[in-house]
RNA sequence: GGGGCCGUAGUGUAGCUUGGUAUCACGCCACCUUGGGGUGGUGGUAACCGGGGUUCAAAUCCCCGCGGCCCCA
């Protein structure tokens, strides 16, 4: 009885039951833990620094097109916030609000940003003035907090999250949507890139753009509980924004012009939806580009050859120096039995196991274990700068194939309504040519209990990632022509 | 938005029906032992989610709050 039980907590299997595979490995791995208050989670250290992979990924490449970082305040005024009447109403359910400054009633609330549009505007329309002062990009990595009432999940529904938020304003409408579309590309390679993670890029319906936006472009992620994620949006915010903030310039004809802007946003959902596509029975498993450590060096030695196996070891980390930071490496020379580090080291889901005992000593060779596919190969110290090197493009490549693959299989072209509900009762996401009309969304979602359109995807992208597309280019509802294929799911 | 389940050391649990010294395992610390997939031993550490009520006495019964999970819309 008590050898099953020590058994069942070994393997944590996460296809059938996800829903506590997913908080259990995540804590277990200390990437994140809970706080006092519901949906408000402690990103651990070793959680975060997939974070700084993250920013300083991104962050470097908004730089290369311009962008600035800055920091806006974290109290929004009730009136300001209020200036544009489809984001308020938009936003509104989900603000929280500082009514009191220690004992004392303020005299107006104070919104806790849930986003920035309109703080950062109000001081837009101080900034700019003469087409000198265009094209305006900020960005700012900063935390925002939007009081939901679903069930939290840890980094992909929470109440407070960390992203970065940037905000571009434009002398024309062509300059400000050719960035909505360059910086949605970014948003791919993050994912694709760094994360192996394959996104959907496209555009939101009507119903599911941004309150404020003109329109909404997304990159969307399929994850194991059966749902899209939006995985980061890029909006055309046309002039709904800088026609009641005022922000306007002069352009060379002495004209008065208001800007055209955008808004984008990245946030640690991203952590969320790359753990949890990855993982496996055996814990989480690390993409190699944003693992935190990266290595794993096990030694293996009894109380005669120790010393001559730890002192070949730190000659192996010295080597491995040259290919990854040092404390991207650990060499484990705990007391614990190397099967001991084996469970705990792959639980927290670190890319490359080496180990090395007296026989790799002998030959001057290590064992080389990948956690994505839990293999072993023994590889001659002369080849394993190279090898390792090899393993992480390898690694990379496998999730991200293993991950499309999965999306691939999940979308299934339909062509009624039925055929719609069928499939999203089998967990399933549909892909259908729709007119995109806010009722009619409206009742696929009463009608599939919870289903959204996803995304429109952009031209080329069901191509690129090789998924199939319905036939008949008519709406799968009102059966009006229609040249519009939209993806339906579950989301979270 | 509606309904249900649950909360005991860091983790997983026993105890709750029928109120009376809180069980076991893992983990952690020390020492010995062991070492190529969770080595074995000895000793130690550590808990009743918070508040209120009932009672001589509450982990146990009642109420409120906080938190976690599931199902339906």
């Amino acid at each position: 009885m008590e050898k099953e039980k020590n058994e069942k907590n070994k393997k944590l299997p996460k296809k059938e039951e996800i829903n506590e595979w997913y908080p259990e490995v995540l804590r277990k791995a200390e990437i994140m833990d809970y706080g006092p208050v519901s949906g408000c989670m402690i990103i651990k250290p070793y959680g975060y620094a997939i974070w700084e992979h993250i920013q300083k990924y991104f962050d470097e490449r908004i730089k290369k097109l311009g962008v600035k970082n800055a920091y806006f305040p974290l109290l929004i005024p009730e009136s300001l916030f209020s200036k544009e009447s489809e984001h308020v109403e938009g936003f509104a359910p989900e603000v929280a609000w500082v009514t009191h400054g220690g004992g004392t009633k303020l005299g107006e609330r104070l919104a806790i940003r849930p986003t920035s549009e309109t703080i950062m505007y109000e001081a837009y329309s101080r900034w700019i003035r003469s087409w000198r002062d265009l094209p305006l990009k900020i960005n700012q990595w900063v935390n925002i907090v939007r009081w939901e009432f679903k069930h939290p999940t840890p980094f992909l529904r929470s109440r407070e999250f960390l992203w970065q938020e940037g905000h571009t304003a434009f002398a024309t409408k062509k300059e400000a949507v050719e960035e909505v579309f360059q910086i949605l590309e970014e948003y791919r390679r993050v994912y694709e890139e760094l994360l192996a993670v394959p996104v959907i890029k496209g555009l939101k319906s009507e119903k599911e753009k941004f309150a404020g936006a003109v329109f909404t472009s997304s990159v969307e992620a399929w994850l194991p509980i059966n749902r899209f994620s939006q995985a980061a949006t890029s909006h055309h915010l046309g002039q709904n924004f800088s026609k009641p903030f005022e922000i306007y310039f002069y352009d060379k004809n002495e004209e008065k012009q208001y800007v055209w802007q955008n808004s984008w946003g990245l946030s640690t959902r991203s952590i969320g939806i790359t753990l949890m596509i990855h993982g496996d029975d055996y814990g989480l498993v690390i993409p190699p580009r944003i693992a935190p450590i990266k290595i794993v060096i096990i030694p293996i030695y009894n109380a005669k050859n120790k010393e001559d196996v730890l002192k070949y070891a730190q000659e192996i980390r010295e080597m491995i120096n040259k290919l990854v930071r040092d404390d991207e490496v650990v060499l484990d020379d705990s007391n614990d039995t190397p099967g001991a580090k084996y469970y705990y080291w792959e639980l927290r889901g670190v890319p490359i196991r080496i180990e090395i005992g007296q026989r790799e000593l002998k030959d001057k060779s290590v064992v080389i274990f990948r956690r994505d596919k839990r293999e072993k190969e023994n590889v001659s110290i002369k080849e394993l700068s190279k090898r390792i090197q090899e393993l992480f493009e390898d690694i990379h490549k496998y999730l991200y194939d293993k991950a499309l693959k999965e999306l691939r299989e999940v979308i299934i072209p339909v062509e009624s309504l039925d055929e719609l509900k069928k499939v999203i009762e089998e967990k399933k996401a549909g892909i259908a040519y729709w007119c995109g009309s806010v009722e009619e969304e409206e009742n696929i979602k009463y009608v599939t209990s919870g289903a959204k359109s996803v995304n429109n995807p952009l031209e080329g992208e069901l191509e690129r990632l090789g998924i199939k597309k319905p036939k008949e280019k008519k709406c799968f509802i009102c059966g009006k022509k229609t040249d519009k294929i939209f993806i339906f799911s579950k989301c979270i």
